[in-house]
DNA sequence: TTATTGCAGTTTGTATACAGTGTGCAAAAT
DNA sequence: ATTTTGCACACTGTATACAAACTGCAATAA
């Protein structure tokens, strides 16, 4: 990982959480040239942004076309959260072994912290940021950091359908309260059953996004 | 996946396989001015490939000072390996569950193939990608895109390390012998049976790949 | 009318050129 | 002798420039 700021590496970051943030919508091309009159550099580091987007699966290229941005089929986005099933719960499982005080400490003072910005001014925009490290900070304990690479990379792939699911229903409050149930298992050191709700809780929110799609198809054929 | 070739491309192919292959020991710094010398190109396409080997983790970038390729510790190792044997055997149990004839017989093909190119002159670089084409003919059935994309991931990485242990031990025919059990375990829907004798298939290899790198360090040390 | 060919415009992919930053050695200071 | 300062070199990261390739439309042919 590359752990400074290049132009190139602002472009990606700054380009991920356009992406991710619904204003692409999927297919549609990314022109090397306007990205750069956008954020004012050459199209040499637009060029290397989009190859590490890329990589992260959230573009794609073809020939002397250029990229375009991806767009996943509900069977796909199916796949994706039946791995983050299968790598979240084993991880969960291996942190929960291995867990201190302070690792608990760590992933309620994230939570306590989501809880407040939640009740001052909802910015939904952070919503993914907070529970991405919630997440995280559950995990760490695990000490698997290939792993939780995976995962990360997972996230981000499905990231802008939890955005979605997130706009058009009031999931977060079940999320949250799903988030304090984890915590609490963890806490007792109830693996099994932590894994079981953490099971539920991804499942369910793929099926809310299905769902979300489906409809959404429904509409645009009846246009 | 780009699925066109670009000078990029063709230079990222090639690095890859030259790392894989051992040509670069870990923590060799790769000069973008040598490298572009090296395949008559400019700096640009040399820059993208190693954007590209960066996200697959086999280089990383550091401030100023360029690429240099990676090292995997012991432990990270292991966690590769826990991680193929989680993915593998969770994508085996689908794909034996929708195994046709003809998924069996193009597994077979490759597995007879390689038996032939074994007793002819057993041609130590190609081994790699027979065994992968033959794990990836037994996983297709399973119809898991992402999944296999990951698996094929974390091959990549682990790659360098399985040749090593290749090049020192005769695990090949051993490695041939499991791949027939599994063949026919496929073949007879043992599912379980055929999970464990995959478990084991990359246990062993792990096991085997970590002894010879102690054995190589305990040399090491005594230089 | 429909299909085909050719051309102009646009965009990509890459080479060349340049500025900024890190590295290492040498000379000076303590 | 050890540390510090300065400078030259080397390499990276990026801007600019250019050639190849694709797209779409128009003109021509069937």
């Amino acid at each position: 990982m590359a752990t400074y700021k290049t132009r190139a590496q602002f472009v990606a970051d700054d380009l991920r959480r356009r992406i991710l943030g619904g204003e692409f919508k999927g297919g549609t091309q990314l022109r090397q040239d306007a990205l750069a009159k956008d954020y004012d550099v050459s199209r040499i580091p637009v060029r290397e942004a989009l190859l590490t987007l890329e990589a992260e699966g959230l573009v794609e290229f073809h020939a002397h076309r250029g990229a375009f941005t991806t767009e996943l089929s509900v069977a796909k986005i199916r796949e994706l959260f039946d791995l983050r099933v299968l790598l979240e719960t084993y991880v969960l499982r291996h942190a929960i072994a291995g867990l201190t005080e302070a690792d608990l400490k760590k992933a309620e003072d994230i939570l306590l912290k989501y809880d407040e910005a939640l009740n001052t001014g909802g910015e939904i925009d952070n919503w993914s940021e907070y529970n991405f490290a919630f997440h995280q900070a559950l995990y760490a304990p695990a000490e698997l950091p290939e792993t939780l690479a995976l995962i990360s990379q997972l996230n981000t792939k499905s990231d802008r359908y939890i955005r979605m699911q997130l706009l058009y229903t009031q999931e977060i409050e079940k999320a949250e309260k799903e988030h304090h149930g984890l915590l609490e298992l963890a806490r007792q050191g109830e693996a099994d059953r932590a894994c079981g709700l953490l099971r539920t809780h991804i499942q369910e929110a793929c099926e809310g996004i299905v769902t979300l799609l489906e409809e959404r198809a429904k509409q645009a054929e009846e246009l």
